[in-house]
RNA sequence: GCCCAGGUGGUGGAAUUGGUAGACACAAGGGACUUAAAAUCCCUUGGACCCCGUGUCCGUGAGGGUUCAAGUCCCUCCCUGGGCACCA
């Protein structure tokens, strides 16, 4: 008779079957259970699935069979951010509609997720291009409005002249394009914003409830985004008298102050007519934005002609112009204090600016003429009329007082952050529900003729540009407030508006409703959130902000959308990230078709725990088949001995049978920890191994006995529900070989008797001065005085204790003695 | 420059509170089975040395330190990856 074949094809294809019929992988409300909502980032459907996607996938399918065995009501949905610039590429290179290039890559890229046998609940698939789905971006916009959360304005803008659109700061970092990595430039126009900043405080102090099921790198990064900084806001003066605030965090440092500096851009600098100061500043303003926040950029300026007044001191400074400040931040303008600053320190010392000393080393008394740096410690201040001879970090506070107290200074916080620009200048996205209207100006569309229907029926002539605007149909209407002639907002939003609430929607996508009440409210928030770093300071705040406003506007119980996140680290191969440009990608259908779905998604987990980089192997890929083929040969030969009725407790059991009980009991125990509170799966995997390894070194005659088919049976009655999370499809298939009629997509983890993992021999080592020199078996239980004589005992110990005084014994129980000679 | 994570065999990676460094796998070598090969099963595999042993010494980026004991803790430095960087 020839053996069984592992023939994976028709073995995934036939569970995948029988889950679906049997709708194992749906969840239903279930207020008697705990849920638990786990959630992977939802793909763009560019058409197909690569590497990245199925490790994100894989790690998520885990965690969610493994929540569901433990007993939780797991909610585990899947869907397709599905607006975005790729489908209109694709529609002018070859036209066709971005619509049917969309939803034809969604069909493709569902097939593939489904050939994975991953468990989810499809029946909540969402698509983010649906007119059901982003009614509700449009919706939000209008709540947002009334709330003083949307506004426009005329602002100087990232433009990325290859994807022909207005790019968000996060999305333009160091003046490059986060998509095509073109040079951004800088653009004056009119843009939707919505109020970010409003929240800055909310975010920071959410952060906190984060800590610990965030990972810090997240934190930190979401942290210095937001760049919350708190200082004195000071009001210096022209020698006209006029007003002249700038911003600092070093008050302790004004007395030191020597020069002013202010942004090219400001407007007070309309007054300076000198030909050289205009031609200087005409000259700054033409840099390109990327050049004028490039790190090694030379700081120029030049002396603008005007004088102001330090309020402290009465001194009188020049006010330069610098290429250095930015408008956007602050004032416009600063202080500036070359003996205390790095950077003004230097523009000093270009330009012949005296540099004056107002904190002093204690240790080292300074003197300005020796100085060839700033000096930025602690120290005492000096030359600061009432506030010398005080430490300087006391000074801040002091001083700060002190200018409040007088009427020329505010205590003010600023933020690094701006707020998110959501316009963009492209076709396929969330219409903006806005109409202009010559005598009303801008009005939004009512929520009653909601939503404002992205046409579908489009040409784009090979042209880059929206087609929007050419669309009579579309663009001319009528004012929803005064009834008269008005045309429609040709902009889109920003596609992280959509998937900034997709997974609140996911807990009811067909409800007439934003939301059905019973179901967010039961559902949210997503206890477990797994997907790339990349989306650390885009997606991930962009998401926390919406859902925050949605909790103000009681739309959603939580303050924040994601209990507990994991971040997974990237698939490389040959030493890089897989890409197209880098040719040195793999697909994930060949791999499939070679080996199944069982072994990619095994591979995947053991090839490096879940937030390190993948090194994809080809021959690694290979052992993991490798693995499964030999646990199926061992059911294919042993499985008839299956008996689940016959208990292993209480029989009389051989040393290498109890033995390998020992090893079923510790195997669970730690693959357990591994997954539920290390989220190592690697070391998870690798333990399973070992439990195979010993099932092969167990003399197989002992499994005909009844102690051996007792101890079998509960091997396979642990293992495979353990495998199962893993490689799904063979463990289900074995499950039933053994003759069970239940599904293991239905079955509970395997539990594990904590006094079996006790082994009753362990192995005690014996050292001298810290060296091993023997090791010998021992009960664990014994006790500290026994281990010792058992060591003084020992030959090899003896022999290197000959003749020395014995100083000290350490006994470490169950593992180790020290014997320290001297 | 600042902040965070790392640096362990030929390779991916283990080592949970300081207590046997290198689990598990890949690669390599050997054996069994086979006419042969593939597949499979078994064995060896950090380095050096020798009296080939439950042998000695060395070994977790480098150098110091704490400790009976350090991959793990402390100090200094080097390197890699990531983040921030004219934010006043």
């Amino acid at each position: 008779m020839t053996e069984r074949e592992y023939d994976f094809e028709s073995i995934e294809m036939k569970w995948q079957k029988i889950w679906e019929e049997k709708g194992a992988d749906r969840s239903e409300i279930d207020p008697g259970k705990e849920k638990y909502y786990l959630l992977e980032m939802f793909p763009y459907p560019s058409g197909r699935l690569h590497m990245g996607h199925v490790r994100n996938y894989t790690i998520g399918d885990l965690m969610s069979r493994f929540m569901r065995m433990k007993g939780f009501n797991v909610f585990h949905p899947m869907g397709w951010d599905s607006f975005g610039l790729p489908a209109e590429n694709a529609a002018i290179k070859n036209n066709i509609p971005p619509a049917k290039w969309t939803a034809d890559n969604i069909a493709n890229m569902k097939k593939q997720l489904q050939r994975m046998g991953f468990s989810y609940d499809w029946r909540r698939e969402l698509t983010t291009f649906s007119k059901d789905y982003y009614r509700w971006n449009q919706w939000m916009f209008l709540k947002m409005m009334e709330r003083g959360l949307v506004y426009k304005k005329k602002s100087s803008v990232n433009w990325c002249p290859q994807c022909q659109t207005v790019l968000a700061n996060e999305q333009a970092e160091n003046g490059i394009c986060w998509r095509c990595e073109s040079l951004v430039e800088e653009k004056d126009l009119e843009q939707w914003f919505f109020k970010i900043t409003a929240y800055a405080e909310d975010l920071l102090a959410g952060h906190e409830t984060l800590r610990g099921n965030w990972p810090d790198q997240v934190i930190t990064m979401q942290r210095n985004w937001i760049g919350r900084s708190t200082g004195l806001r000071i009001n210096f003066s022209f020698d006209t008298g006029e007003d002249f605030p700038i911003y600092t965090t070093r008050p302790d440092t004004v007395y030191g102050v020597t020069f002013m500096v202010i942004a090219p851009e400001h407007p007070v600098l309309d007054r300076v007519k000198d030909p050289k100061v205009r031609a200087f500043i005409d000259r700054i303003k033409k840099q390109a934005a990327a050049d004028r926040v490039s790190e090694d950029m030379e700081k120029e300026g030049i002396d603008s002609g005007l004088k102001i007044v330090n309020p402290f001191n009465g001194e009188t400074v020049p006010l330069y112009v610098g290429n250095f400040v930015l408008m956007e931040y602050g004032t416009g303008a600063i202080m500036a204090v070359p003996a205390h600053d790095t950077r003004d320190f230097a523009f000093a010392k270009k330009y012949g600016i005296p540099v004056k000393l107002v904190i002093d080393n204690p240790a080292a008394p300074i003197r300005v003429g020796d100085m060839d740096d700033a000096y930025v410690d602690e120290g005492l201040c000096v030359n600061s009329g009432p506030f010398s001879g005080i430490n300087n970090l006391e000074a801040i506070g002091k001083i700060s007082a002190f200018a409040e107290e007088k009427g020329f200074g505010r205590r003010e916080t600023n933020y690094r952050l701006r707020d998110w620009g959501i316009s963009r200048q492209r076709y396929w996205g969330c219409p903006i529900p806005v109409v202009y209207c010559d005598t009303c100006g801008a009005v939004p569309v009512p929520e009653r003729d909601l939503p404002v229907e992205l046409p579908l029926d489009v040409d784009f002539h090979g042209d880059s540009r929206s087609p929007l605007g050419q669309m009579k149909d579309f663009l001319e209407t009528r004012c929803p407030s005064c009834g008269g002639k008005a045309k429609r907002e040709t902009e889109t939003m920003d596609t992280f508006v959509d998937s900034s609430w997709y997974y609140a929607k996911f807990t009811s996508p067909g409800s007439e409703k934003m939301f059905d009440k019973n179901e967010v409210d039961y559902w949210m928030p997503v206890d477990h959130y797994i997907g790339g770093i990349e989306h650390a300071v885009l997606h991930l705040l962009y998401a926390r902000f919406f859902n925050m406003v949605m909790n103000d506007l009681g739309l959603v119980k939580n303050r924040e959308p994601f209990t507990k996140l994991l971040t997974q680290g990237m698939v490389i191969k040959d030493g890089a990230k897989m890409s197209k440009s880098k040719g040195n990608t793999v697909d994930p259908d060949d791999i499939i078709k070679k080996y199944g779905a069982d072994t990619v998604r095994l591979f995947m987990l053991f090839a490096s725990p879940p937030a390190k980089d993948l090194d994809w192997s080809d021959k690694g890929v290979e052992g993991s088949f490798r693995f499964l083929g030999r646990v199926w040969r061992f059911v294919v030969r042993h499985g008839g001995k299956y008996a689940p009725g016959l208990a292993a407790d209480g029989t009389p059991l051989s040393a290498g049978l109890a033995s390998l009980r020992g090893e079923l009991h510790r195997t669970v125990k730690a693959v357990t920890i591994d997954i539920a509170e290390r989220m190592q799966f690697n070391t998870a995997i690798a333990r399973m191994m070992e439990l195979v390894n010993a099932l092969y070194q167990t003399d197989e005659t002992e499994f005909d006995t009844g102690a051996g088919k007792a101890v079998l049976s509960e091997v396979f009655d642990k293992f495979l529900p353990m495998l199962f999370p893993f490689s799904p499809h063979i463990a289900e298939e074995m499950w039933r070989m053994l003759g069970r009629t239940t599904l293991l997509a239905e079955a509970s983890w395997p539990d594990f008797d904590e006094a079996l993992t006790v082994k009753n021999l362990v192995e005690v080592v014996f050292q001298v001065n810290g060296k091993i020199r023997s090791k010998e078996q021992a009960p664990p239980d014994l006790t500290k005085e026994e281990l010792e004589k058992m060591a003084l005992d020992n030959e090899r110990v003896k022999e290197f204790t000959a003749g020395k005084q014995v100083r000290k014994i350490i006994v470490v129980p169950g593992k180790l003695v020290n014997v320290v000679v001297g």
